[in-house]
Order: C-alpha cells, then sequence, then structure tokens
DNA sequence: TATAATTGTGTCGCAATTACACAATTTTGC
DNA sequence: GCAAAATTGTGTAATTGCGACACAATTATA
C-alpha cells in the first residue's frame, strides 16, 4: 500500500560538466532548440524514469551528451524552490563533472548542440542554473582542495606547469612555479615518463602521469590535499 | 501544460539532529510507533508538500519535533537507491542540525516519542538512516574544521575547556589544552564576559560568548578555521 | 588543610610554507 | 642561423605555524 501522501513531484538531474583547455575552466553547455525555453542555454539535464536510481540516472544524462562513462561525477547540492521550473513543480538533484576535454564525442556533443564554453564567458542560463554553476563552482574549489581530484580534468600524460594552470584556473589565483612543483611531487601521486611534451605549441615540461595506486590511496583517505587553497564558503 | 515526462516520486526530508551533552554527541532520534517499520527508531522525517521549498519543509520538520527554529540546518545530500523505502519509490534530501541541547521543547519530542541518544550508542535505524547518519557526520566534521559552525552546539555562555570537549567529540580524537586554547583564543570569535561558570559540576573556566561581528564574517567569509583537524573523505 | 585535578599562559623546536636565485632548455624574432 | 626572451627544473634561506612540554593559579576532593 502506497502512503496516502499525494503530493508527488518530477525529480530533474542537472549536470555542471567542467572541461580544462590548458587556459581555463569550460563549461558544456546546450543550447536548447526544444521547449520551454527553446534558443536558450542551459546545463544538460534530464528526468528521473522509473527504476533508475539518482546516481544512474546521472550517469545516463551525462552518457548521453559526452559519450564518455566512467567520468568523475559527484552530487552536490539538490535545488527546489518554488517556481525554479516554470512549467511544473520539479526539484532538480545537481551533480557536477569532471571530464577530459580531449576524450569528447564530437558527434554526441554536436547531436545535443552543446559546445565548450569558457567560465568567463558564461552566458545567462535558463532556471536557476546559473546558481547550480556558483554551487558546483565552490564545491569543486573545496574538494580539489582536499583531494586529488584536478587530474580527471587532464589528459593521462600531462605536465607539471599544465597542471600548476589547472589549480591556478580553478582557484582564480597565481601559484609560485617552484613550491607547486616541489608540493606536487611530495605528494608521490606523480610518476615521470621520461617522455616530454611534444604537442604542438608548447614542446618543453617533461610528461608525467598519475601512480594509480597512490592515487586511489589518496582519493578515499582522511587526506587534505592542498591545505592551502581551501577558501571555505561551501 | 506540464511536461510529459509523467514518472513523478514521492519527496521525503531527513534531519540529522545533533546535540552536544558536554561529553559526547547525540542524536535526536524517533521510536516511532506507526507504520511502516512500527517500534523502531529512525531519524525525523517528513514529505515535501505542495507550495514548499525544501528549506522550508526541513525547517517545518525540525520544528515540528524540537519547537525550535533558527537552529542551524543545512542539505547535505539526497539519497535515491532504487528499493531505500520498501513502500513507494521515494528520494530523500537529508539535512543535518545542530542545536543547542538545552534549549529543546521537551514536549514537543515527548510528544514525537523522540529522545537524545549518544551517537555512540545509536541503534540500528530502518531504511537507509544509518547510511545518512554516517554521511551526515563526515559532512559536519569537514564542515567544522572550515567554519566554526561548532559553537551552535554549545549555549550562549560557554568555557573553553567546553568547547575543546565538543571539538574532540566531532573529531573522537585529543587535543592539546594549550594549542586548542591559543587557537581559538587567535580567531578573536570568542568575547570574556568576566563572569565564571557557576554551573552544577564544573565551577571553573571563564565564561565565553561569540563575537557576533566576526561571528558572521567568518561564517561567510574565504575561510579556513582548523584545518588541522579536517579528516576529507567528504 | 593537604592533595589532586583543572584552568590559564608561556616557551622551545621542528616541519611546512613562502620568497627568492640560478642554471638549462626551448621558443621567438630578426 | 643566432641572439634574446620565455619556460622549465632544482636549490636555499627566512618566516610562519603547529606540536610538545613546563609552570603557576585556582578549585574541587578527602
Amino acid at each position: 500500500m502506497p502512503y496516502s501522501h499525494t503530493h508527488r513531484v518530477l525529480v530533474a538531474l542537472d549536470c555542471i560538466i567542467f572541461g580544462f583547455d590548458g587556459e581555463g575552466l569550460n563549461l558544456l553547455l546546450i543550447k536548447r532548440n526544444f521547449e520551454p525555453e527553446s534558443g536558450k542555454w542551459s546545463l544538460m539535464g534530464g528526468f528521473l524514469n522509473d527504476g533508475e536510481s539518482l546516481e544512474e540516472a546521472a550517469h545516463r544524462i551525462l552518457y548521453d551528451l559526452t559519450g564518455l562513462d566512467n567520468n568523475y561525477l559527484e552530487q552536490f547540492q539538490t535545488f527546489g524552490a518554488i517556481g525554479r521550473d516554470p512549467v511544473e513543480r520539479t526539484i532538480s538533484v545537481a551533480y557536477y563533472s569532471l571530464v577530459n576535454i580531449e576524450d569528447q564525442d564530437v558527434n554526441a556533443i554536436r547531436s545535443h548542440n552543446a559546445s565548450w564554453i569558457s567560465l568567463t564567458k558564461k552566458p545567462r542560463l535558463i532556471f536557476d542554473h546559473d546558481l547550480m554553476v556558483q554551487e558546483a563552482l565552490k564545491r569543486l574549489r573545496t574538494k580539489a582542495a582536499l583531494n586529488p581530484i584536478g587530474f580527471e580534468l587532464l589528459p593521462e600524460k600531462f605536465t607539471i606547469p599544465q597542471l600548476q594552470k589547472l589549480y591556478e584556473a580553478i582557484y582564480d589565483t597565481r601559484l609560485d612555479r617552484r613550491n607547486f612543483s616541489r608540493k606536487i611531487l611530495s605528494t608521490r601521486l606523480l610518476v615521470g615518463t621520461g617522455e616530454k611534451d611534444m604537442s604542438s605549441q608548447t614542446k618543453k615540461g617533461q610528461l608525467y602521469t598519475l601512480d594509480a595506486h597512490e592515487y586511489a590511496r589518496q582519493q578515499k583517505g582522511n587526506y587534505s590535499f592542498m591545505p592551502e587553497l581551501i577558501m571555505a564558503d561551501f
């Protein structure tokens, strides 16, 4: 026998998808060609289906758009203000995701009318999506200071200066090269490949990869990655 | 016109209510005398009503049980596993609250068949409420290391050793009196009242209150309260 | 009234972070 | 092709912050 309480609502999921292009943080946004708010920009979202957990639904939506699974995905807040969706009472469980911008499935993205857009040039989004992005960034900042999750935004092989640029982008700050390098190497998370970066522009630094074992360990354990970056306010 | 998507679900809210009795953390739990799972222990919860935001609903539920408003209340996670509620598909938005255990409304609590129970003696709870408590404690630990929210669990006037016992309870650890005192006083959050603690047992330490202005500032701002307590894993 | 426990304040040493210098390599501009 | 500018890698000194510990004052205990 179901509960006698009868107020049932639509449950949506919205994904704030972060990418890093070597310079700044980007968001994967959709230019809607469907109602409501057709023609405007929004986050990628969808509705919770029957027989599907929140986690599963978020993964499904992310896979739909990027063709990628196994991306970093974390629930961070549920939005339920009255009138946040003008069509019908809907609450939205918001997730943020960190993806390697090079791995994207161009066709999947194009078919959804989506684009990578620099966070600094973000257009106004529909509903309460601007608020969601703001809160996702806060959470990302806190999380990335406590756990080594930044690597999810980089290719498998990367240089230390690339990694530094990423953290400078996340925290909108400048870091000292030498101290950053020493700090990162002291975590023992990186393994040098001996190779040099042969990519287009910058033919310099040594390429590193993650030490998978250390990475898994430090993801889970009680640990503080770069406490000096903590901005609290989360 | 409503969305054609038809899968609407019940939205519940559950509150993990923390209190501090001078020794350890306590939870305000309900011994259910209603179905389902009558006779078993659970968190205080309820359903989202029409025309009510998540925040409002959580406050309503908390007020119902404690007779208190203006308590510290923060959403921390939404639980949506299949079958988490055996009666009907329900997702639950979980909040944790910090209340001053001395301010409680005894009648309201009794009428709900609720009791304060030490976290160390927590019985098994219904549904996924054990998981909720576990996650709430994780979040409390991270949050309390980053922001000065611990005071919400204490009376208006308190001694530094009381405050220390609280942090020792939250982090299940022992702290050095002298270092703790120095650290706390350096935050400029406390204002000495000159009075001494004249309460029953312990007739000693000086009573302090919060500097309301500093407290409000450090709640909001980018700040790291006691980074050495961070346990990450959140 | 003596003893034990609690509170308040101070000092020292170590570790971590910050600030800054220099050499090697690569790109850029002519 | 060569000099200048920029980037990378590594080192070192000064400062700061935290942990460990000593001691005096006050209050409870017996």
